[in-house]
DNA sequence: GACATATTTGGCAAAATGGCAAAGTATTGT
DNA sequence: ACAATACTTTGCCATTTTGCCAAATATGTC
């Protein structure tokens, strides 16, 4: 995993893509979804017994996620596995983790 | 600035609270907020010159990101300067910059 | 063909969004 | 006390988005 120093972003469309991907990840269960892809990859059936959805709203989530390249996707015979693209997002979670307090971090 | 492992989340409190700070991060204006201030403090009136919008619509950007922990104020004199309290959020910058590859980061 | 697994589509009520203008608050200066 | 500056809060709006399910449609296996 590659570790990158911080970075700014410059023109509007680094703007409009991070926000992007922020929105794919403003809900609880897309979140639960990555959070659990960040241990294995899992299958459709697995994530949607994670997640008590119906299969079709966890199949929308995973496109969400799909389609700002969070996630990748890999069929195995009758089942789809998704992998997670971007682990370094889990390093985002320990910084969130203590965001009530004021700590910087 | 503390650097952090991976880590996981558990609760559904802890997923709720990360989508609602990723959710905090789901407009261009907002991310172009945040990434002026990750190079120091600017007043309000700087981030209006900034994002070209009317003074009021960047103040309620910035209660947005202060209603969940990613800026905080301080007035001095007429002013208030906001600042990045969680600069950790530039290292996912970095990792979302290529995120249009398949490159695992 | 039947079965298992997953995706796509359609539909829907409800909620959220982003924006501005006007009014309100706080601080400083005269 | 009054005016000026800087910012926040509130109200309002049309529009968009959301999240969900159910049904229909792939896709692959046996």
């Amino acid at each position: 995993m590659k570790s990158c120093a911080p970075q700014r972003l410059k023109t509007k469309a680094e703007f409009r893509r991070a926000a992007d991907v922020f929105k794919a990840l403003s809900n609880p269960s897309r979140v639960m979804i990555v959070n659990a892809l960040a241990d294995g990859e899992h299958c459709v059936a697995e994530l949607t017994a994670l997640v008590q959805l119906d299969i079709s709203t966890v199949s929308n989530h995973l496109s969400v996620l799909r389609s700002v390249g969070i996630v990748s996707d890999e069929r195995r015979g009758t089942q789809v596995f998704y992998t997670l693209r971007k682990p370094c997002l889990m390093n985002l979670f320990c910084c969130l983790d203590d965001f009530h307090s004021n700590e910087k971090i």
